[in-house]
RNA sequence: UCCCUGGUAGCUCAGCUGGUUAGAGCACCUGACUGUUAAUCAGGGGGUCGCUGGUUCAAGUCCAGCCCGGGGAGCCA
């Protein structure tokens, strides 16, 4: 059997019989099936004899209908495509009832193929994107082979909720009714499945950190997990992580590794999927005509790819973010709905200002106030990259992309017991729970690095497409877990 | 969770200030077609107007509650 991403690029092929089997897209003219098989974006036109393929089976070539057909590739008599295929045998795999098969050959809302997510990959849209979600995964794998990092797999549950990074699953195998009580009256965990109250990991960052503090440089890429009563277009309660962490590295390496992944993935993008975004490419400006002129981005999909490929991230601190801000436009007439001021969270307002009107390029935010990020990253002291003389801040970074915001979230971990511990006991993390992650920076503690990318995030960005739900297999929202 | 917005045929949508039998395009069904590119042409069928209750002589249309979708915000990747 033969692929039809061969049948079409394999010049050596034409002039000689081969079989193919896929699912028609369309039938035109009662002659020609549109097959695709999956293997590309294009279809492969399979023209039937009308003598040798009696009107009872060609009634059967409807939309989705699987068929195996083999013939001669032949040069097209048609001007649409390279080459076809002159049927000599054809079968019909699986019928598909034309007037119960709700995927029409024509174009559907994202909604609408969101309720049937199990048939979406039929559709040129969803089947380029999973093609790109591959190769995004892929080229993770190859970026930190290369790079020497160790494919490491942190648990998938967990027993600590210190981790700081949002609400978790609950797993249990007690029975939900009647659950077993303690003297107190709470539910007795004990009795539970690992004998204290787990949960489904929200990052592996932890348990990477002291993988990073013996191999050296490793990578989580597995599942995570948040409950968070999050609506919106790019949050998922069940999404993919990449964590990379690396002993000896300081943020500006964190840095120069998130960017070089990025820039990475983007190429490989490029070169492995060019027809897919081109599909992607036309829809995005097909989509981007509907807007008002004001809202229209300057580039097309493709032509961002390039961009961002070919130029550098912008490099900025928090205090200068601030003065950025405090002296924009938006901000000057009263525009964002939020402060700006040292010490607060940048919102998502003052992110696209930066990245999309600002820089018009991805830009990393470093050193951020220390009161808003996480316990285990690095407090800055004088002379430290990122610190600020306006309050205590800590080696963050935050890479923000067009369109989307915060990528990638990542720091320099606080490698020193005393400074950690007391930074723990200030945000109230519970320092039993976590013995063994404190038992890194007593025994043989070293400076390291890493950061936590949201893969359909970055799915998101390399398709152009605007909601999260729509870039992976079956997504799990609030409220939502079918399929 | 909050704010905005929507739910009418399989899909996308129209239906003005309440008023006869709720429409269109596409899809579907029947027929035609040996070079079509979301093929085309002719004919045909198809509706619990999201659910519940209310106002009214009369509700797709007005009111209330609920359910579901979409967009934005927060939380973050």
């Amino acid at each position: 059997m033969t692929t039809i991403k061969e049948a079409l690029d394999n010049e050596s092929l034409t002039g000689s019989t081969v079989t193919v089997a896929g699912w028609v897209r369309t039938f035109r003219n009662d002659r020609f099936i549109a097959l695709n098989d999956g293997s590309t974006i294009r279809n492969l036109q399979c023209v039937i004899d009308q003598e040798q393929v009696d009107a009872a089976t060609r009634a059967r070539f409807n939309t989705s209908a699987s068929v195996r057909c083999t013939g001669e590739l032949i040069a097209s008599q048609g001007s649409g495509q390279r080459v076809e295929m002159k049927v000599t045998a054809v079968e019909v795999l699986g019928d598909s009832p034309a007037d119960k098969y709700p995927i029409q050959p024509k174009k559907h809302s994202l909604e609408f193929l969101r309720e049937h997510a199990h048939l979406r990959f039929r559709t040129n849209t969803y089947s380029a994107i999973f093609r790109i979600r591959h190769q995004v995964s892929f080229g993770i794998h190859e970026y930190f082979d290369r790079h020497g990092y160790n494919y490491f797999h942190a648990p998938i549950i967990t027993a600590s909720d210190a981790e700081g990074a949002g609400e978790m699953f609950r797993v249990s195998t007690l029975d939900a009714k009647q659950p077993p009580l303690n003297e107190a009256g709470d539910v007795d965990f004990n009795e539970d499945f690992f004998g204290t109250e787990s949960h489904l990991t929200v990052s592996g960052q932890l348990q990477a950190e002291t993988a990073a503090l013996a191999l050296g440089k490793v990578y989580t890429f597995g599942p995570t997990f948040r409950a968070e009563n999050s609506n919106t277009t790019r949050h998922l309660a069940e999404f993919w992580m990449v964590e990379p962490e690396a002993a000896f590295m300081d943020l500006h390496g964190d840095m120069d590794l998130a960017e070089g992944l990025c820039k990475h993935l983007i190429a490989r993008v490029l070169k492995n999927s060019m027809d897919d975004l081109q599909f992607l490419d036309a829809r995005v400006k097909e989509e981007e005509a509907q807007k008002p002129q004001a809202q229209r981005s300057e580039m097309g999909l493709i032509e961002r790819l390039q961009f961002v490929l070919e130029n550098p991230f912008e490099r900025i601190t928090y205090d200068e973010a601030i003065t950025i801000l405090l002296r924009s436009k938006p901000y000057q007439k009263k525009q964002f709905q939020f402060p700006v001021e040292w010490g607060v969270d940048l919102q998502s307002e003052h992110e696209r200002y930066l990245v999309e009107k600002h820089f018009k390029k991805p830009v990393i935010v470093t050193g951020y106030p220390a009161q808003i990020k996480a316990f285990y990253m690095r407090t800055n002291a004088p002379g430290d990259f990122g610190y600020s003389d306006k309050g205590k801040t800590v080696a963050a970074m935050d890479v923000l992309f067009p369109g989307i915001g915060e990528i990638i979230g990542g720091s320099q971990r606080e490698e020193r017991l005393d400074v950690l511990e007391a930074r723990m006991d200030e945000m109230g993390v519970p320092k039993e729970e976590l013995w063994w992650y404190l038992d890194t920076r007593k025994f043989g503690t070293v400076p390291h690095a890493g950061f936590g990318l949201g893969l359909e995030r970055f799915v998101l960005f390399v398709t152009g497409m605007g909601n999260i739900r729509d870039v992976i297999p079956f997504p799990r929202t609030p409220g939502s877990a079918e399929f």
